[in-house]
DNA sequence: TAATAATCCGAACGAGCGCTCGATTTATTA
DNA sequence: TAATAAATCGAGCGCTCGTTCGGATTATTA
């Protein structure tokens, strides 16, 4: 079981690993120039946002709290972003990254098994989401209120990852394992099913719910769906 | 056909109706007095709270904006409002007591047949998300800035709303028709399923989705997982 | 260790916020 | 139509927001 055959391994899902990205991406934004040192304070305000707003919303953090919580000045914040709503592009675009390199490389050994690949896609996926949850909710909830660009990054990165379920669907389909009418909307019902135990995190945790059997479950519950 | 037996018809859903009951349980935080008046103004307060709320975040709105987008002055508003918050709750508990008084009340024709009152649940459910789209979409969005008691409050109502649909489930179970493993947590992956109509809205538009056709498609697909 | 560079700090600024209230307009009544 | 009540208005209040910037602090170099 687990993602064995996902190319970054889930060490590079913890929050250094992707402020590290984030700092590569924002060099020039950035005026700090020791690594060590601005990867720790960059991951600091990073969780500290996600922290706050998955609480209260983006915009109802203020930078004071931000400057509290991540234990900086309020100048300090300003030699990692240029103004607040970097924050908001910086982790959207991290947590697209993410969940394209994972989705997008299946283990070799699952070619041919469209079943398999599916279960696969479904268990990465939430394992995934599980390992970044406080970024996934924060993706998910402030999306409306992105600049335009990074909105338009978020929709097609949801279209992305339908579409890798989509083409798995297919060629289920193609090898009459599966059967349903239109595969892209199956698709995109399937999204709302993994969605949901990041999304109402909580409630399943406060229900005993452990993800091994919210993956069963899942898995079990599109299977039946799919099935020809 | 439709929710025929819903005790509430569809007319029951729109703004001005909405908004008759919002004045009647705020009846004394209200200075105007005249009905017809105070429903049409407060209607186009709700309306435009919707509006900007879902476009940007309720706290990203102003009430600058909201008076512009209303029609009303400043002081206006707070003729209807004792403060900004107050304005979420009105929509909240108006969302929670509409899709309680729809589902708690399926036809009787519906008694002892677990699968057609869950194909009725589905169905209603749906298309009361449809009729208030911008209600279920802010009550959804901006759940996590309510204060604790509606918070507690809107939990409370997705709570009742899945026990409808695990009580179905476990009629269904008893009946011979139906075969789940965990039917809290098969109710629980039923909500999102019809959540996403609502949430994803515009994507499905965008795609040529009929409201018809995602019924349809969500009640096979549980169906399908459902079936003994 | 002195000189220099990098980093960090938080008081201060203008803008815009939620909210109030006395003046004004509109409707009702006598 | 004059007198009264109801409804509406928007400039102004105190406050907090995001953002800046010059001085204090720490690290690096010679």
């Amino acid at each position: 079981m687990g993602a064995k055959g996902c190319e970054r391994s889930f060490e590079a899902l913890s929050t250094e690993a992707a402020c590290a990205r984030i700092l590569e991406r924002n060099r020039d934004a950035i005026s700090v120039q020791k690594q060590h040192l601005a990867v720790a304070n960059l991951a600091r305000i990073i969780e500290a946002t996600l922290k706050l707003s998955n609480k209260q919303g983006f915009h109802a953090m203020t930078l004071r709290e931000l400057a509290r919580e991540s234990g900086l000045s309020m100048g300090g914040l300003y030699s990692y972003i240029s103004h607040k709503e970097a924050l908001l592009s910086m982790i959207l675009r991290e947590v697209s990254a993410t969940v394209n390199d994972a989705l997008s490389a299946p283990p070799a050994a699952l070619r041919g098994n469209p079943a398999a690949l599916t279960r696969w896609l479904i268990e990465t996926h939430i394992r995934l989401t599980e390992a970044m949850q406080p970024w996934f909710v924060f993706a998910f909830m402030e999306a409306k209120s992105f600049p335009a660009p990074a909105r338009k990054m978020a929709v097609d990165s949801e279209r992305a990852t339908e579409a890798i379920f989509e083409a798995a669907i297919r060629s289920g389909i193609d090898a009459g394992l599966f059967q349903v009418q239109d595969p892209e909307l199956a698709a995109s019902l399937i999204k709302p099913l993994i969605q949901d135990w990041y999304v109402k995190r909580s409630k399943y945790r406060k229900r005993g719910v452990s993800i091994e059997r919210y993956i069963e479950t899942v898995t079990v519950f599109v299977e039946a769906a799919l099935q020809a």
